[in-house]
DNA sequence: TATGAATGAGTTTTCATTCAT
DNA sequence: TATGAATGAAAACTCATTCAT
């Protein structure tokens, strides 16, 4: 019933989407939908929280633990998690992205309420125990590790957007892709981090 | 006119807009409107190019030329400028992302060819007379080249979504964001460029 | 249209009445009723206004002129005048009487406002020019012409309500019951008056 | 629970009511309601015989005995009490006006039959015992009767309009109220009773 | 007795679009 | 060019009523 509602919304944003489509592909009737949810913008945030709840779950039940320490791998295995959650729910993923920007005046503020809870969380839970000590002496960490985490969400969006209409292949070429993802991020390493210290997060991770 | 309809599709997605809105704001009748632009979808897209020709044009008379030689200067100007464009033209900003991610199937064709052909012509004019010859050897060069925009994209991202609701402070903040821009680029310049060479742009475009 | 609307209200009330019943009755379509008068409300209130100027246009083209200065003739002549509109216009009446006691609080205080208009004026057009001259001296003049008008209004629903279910006989006995209405009146002018006065109205309309 | 339906009736009318209303209001289920009182139809007579019969028994449990013999006494005190009922029980007054004159054509014979037996009723208490003997000789004793509960019918009214948005004030005036109206009906009385007669009713009583 | 999920026809209202003027 | 009345399908939402528990 919200999975109706959830693809409703992805596809047509709120909006475009209609409760009359909702419940004909739900297989339920209109008074049940609004017995249950009370008006179209419940719904949807009843819709939008399913979604963050989805993926927060995923995450945490799929991340490796304990977490990289290192910055740099923490960013690249939370990056390519989330990447993959991005093809595992795509439209979980569309519903957020169009939550984001083109909700009603209406619903905007509980959207944002919702978004600024779990990314305040996300980021708590990103500088758990995390390692900056390689980073050069001259480098503002606070900035570099910024640097990074928006680095690699451009990267995710580079390989979203490039397989937007095919996403079976980005599976296929899952490997390839990790593998240039972690190609940029040593790039990244290069430039921040400190000569002559171990590149290889292995060590570093039982340091 | 279009003026309204840019306000309304921004606002509400393609979806959530209404044409009677839309006149009613325009201040003109339903049959003019449809005089003109025959169809909802056909006045989707007459903004949708309006957009992207008032964001282009801009864009071409505001740009320093002769365009900065150096990758990462450019980046730097290019991306301070395409911010300061979503603080200029907020509604379109909005409208183009939206047209990106909830364009209803009939309308998704069309959007991806406008898009399809304003990017390629912006990737081109990035590209035009660029100087990559200070990165270091050992970097794939067309990598590092998309990290760093890459990187600028997920800044424009990171102070919109710091200023949203405050648009105004953008403004009075600009110069301390452009150069918290620079010194992140500078961070990227630190770990792409080689070693020994002026870090300045002045010179290196004289070189 | 309006008539439609009339008919629905009067019968079913505000609650009750459908806008889908009246669209069928006027044989108009749905979208044309709202782009006429925007919602059931403002469509209640225009049939609402429309009954009151109806009565009122009514009333003033079919009261005798010059009115007959006696009060109690004038309250005669009028009650008769009015119980006859109640048959002329029986739905207007019956939205009336709806109106006044069975609206929803978002429509109450525009339906008083414009009773009270209403109302005020016409207690207006009664008072104008009239004889309380010949009333007892011991006798509270205000008094003596509200117990007047309250007991012909009584007298109006009573006619009201006995013919109810059939109001073709009420015009078939209108003549005995305006006899009846000016016998009531008559007592009362018994009681009211001085004696010794003529007690036809003929001559004291020349006084 | 019966409470609920009949405010839900009074403001509302038959047509505009809810029973969904009525259940949130009375803090009971859907089921329950229709389980007791079968459609809403039924409800609704149900909320009528209470109001009936509460108005019935407060009258005949406030009502002075012996009842004043003197009609024009009675007419007072029980005109006096009536009143005051209808601010003890407004929405049942409401309830009750309303049913008189917007009930759907299903519901009307019922409705009627019960006013009628209650109408009759009270007619017959009225006369009870009483003394007309003091009526003009040259007065039609039941036009008199008629005048007199008409007049004082339509001077209930008259307060309860004046008395509307501030039912409060009507208690606090309550003696002024009653004074007022006596005086209206010592008026009527000095018009249709005998002269010389004594017009206290005391007296009048043993007589 | 009592619940409340479930229904589907009903409600008011808005939609994109047409067309005679 | 320009209007705005007109349409009817579809929108969001509520209705009275049922029924398995």
């Amino acid at each position: 019933m919200l999975e109706a509602a959830i693809r409703e919304f992805a596809e047509k944003g709120y909006g475009g989407a209609s409760t009359n489509a909702i419940v004909r592909e739900a297989g339920i009737s209109k008074g049940l939908l609004f017995h249950y949810f009370g008006s179209k913008k419940d719904l949807f945030l009843a819709a939008l929280d399913r979604c963050l709840e989805v993926q927060m779950d995923y995450f945490l039940r799929n991340v490796k633990t304990p977490y990289p320490p290192d910055v740099i791998d923490r960013v690249i295995e939370w990056g390519a998690l989330k990447l993959e959650m991005v093809y595992r729910f795509p439209l979980m993923h569309r519903l957020l992205l169009s939550a984001l920007l083109e909700t009603p005046p209406e619903v905007r503020p509980e959207v944002e309420r919702r978004f600024a809870v779990v990314a305040e969380r996300s980021w708590r839970l990103f500088l758990e125990g995390i390692d900056l000590s390689r980073f050069r002496d001259d480098i503002d960490k606070a900035k570099a590790v910024e640097l990074l985490v928006v680095a690699m969400e451009g990267l995710q969006r580079k390989y979203v957007e490039r397989y937007r209409d095919r996403p079976a292949d980005l599976i296929r070429d899952a490997e390839r892709v990790f593998a240039e993802v972690k190609e940029y991020m040593e790039i990244m390493r290069h430039g921040l981090y400190r000569r002559g210290e171990p590149m290889a997060s292995g060590p570093a991770r039982l340091a």
